[in-house]
DNA sequence: GTAAGGATTGGC
DNA sequence: CCAATCCTTACT
């Protein structure tokens, strides 16, 4: 199977979170094993704009890798001890990102990152060219579900509503 | 410098 | 229901 290329991440970030179901994550570990983890949930955050958005906080430290173009990866450590995969989407500027929020055996983002032994190290690592972590396509089209995201209330109307959680 | 809180999880 | 655990942001 191919590796997706920059391409596939500079489509919207609503469109890039419903096809990254069903493709596959493959991790390679220190030890040289190899990974594959089949993608079954996801969430769009969608810019400056989106409350729910790290980036609407602004153009900081952290959220600085969302700026750039997508393909990149986003972590960040959430509840001081889980870290989230993320993964950034569209042009850069545009600050989108898709959080990966489970894999086949991994239910829960949290649970994502602990499985795939992820952490502030692969910030701001690139999909398109690293050799510990990319995305490849399987040929597999899951029947997609869409519901409200998770955990982010704060947000307010109209971005606590909006479906862009993503499921099979 | 200090304080508040979080894109969660697992245990009581 | 609630503690764990630490980084980032907001404010003094």
């Amino acid at each position: 199977m191919s590796r997706l290329e920059r391409t596939f991440y500079l489509q919207s970030v609503e469109t890039v979170a419903k096809q990254l179901l069903g493709k596959q994550l493959v991790r390679v570990f220190d030890d040289e094993t190899v990974e594959r983890y089949v993608i079954t949930e996801t969430e769009a955050y969608c810019g400056v704009e989106d409350r729910a958005c790290h980036a609407s906080k602004g153009r900081t430290k952290r959220t600085e890798v969302m700026f750039h173009e997508g393909g990149k990866v986003y972590m960040y450590l959430i509840y001081g001890m889980y870290w989230m995969l993320n993964i950034v989407c569209e042009q850069e500027g545009n600050a989108c990102a898709v959080l990966i929020r489970g894999v086949r055996g991994a239910s829960g983002p949290g649970r994502v990152g602990r499985v795939m032994e992820l952490d502030k190290s692969f910030y701001g690592e690139d999909l398109t060219t690293s050799q510990q972590i990319w995305i490849e396509d399987t040929g597999y089209v899951p029947q997609i579900n869409a519901s409200p995201r998770v955990g982010i209330d704060y947000a307010g109307e109209p971005w606590v509503s909006m479906p862009l959680r993503f499921y099979f």
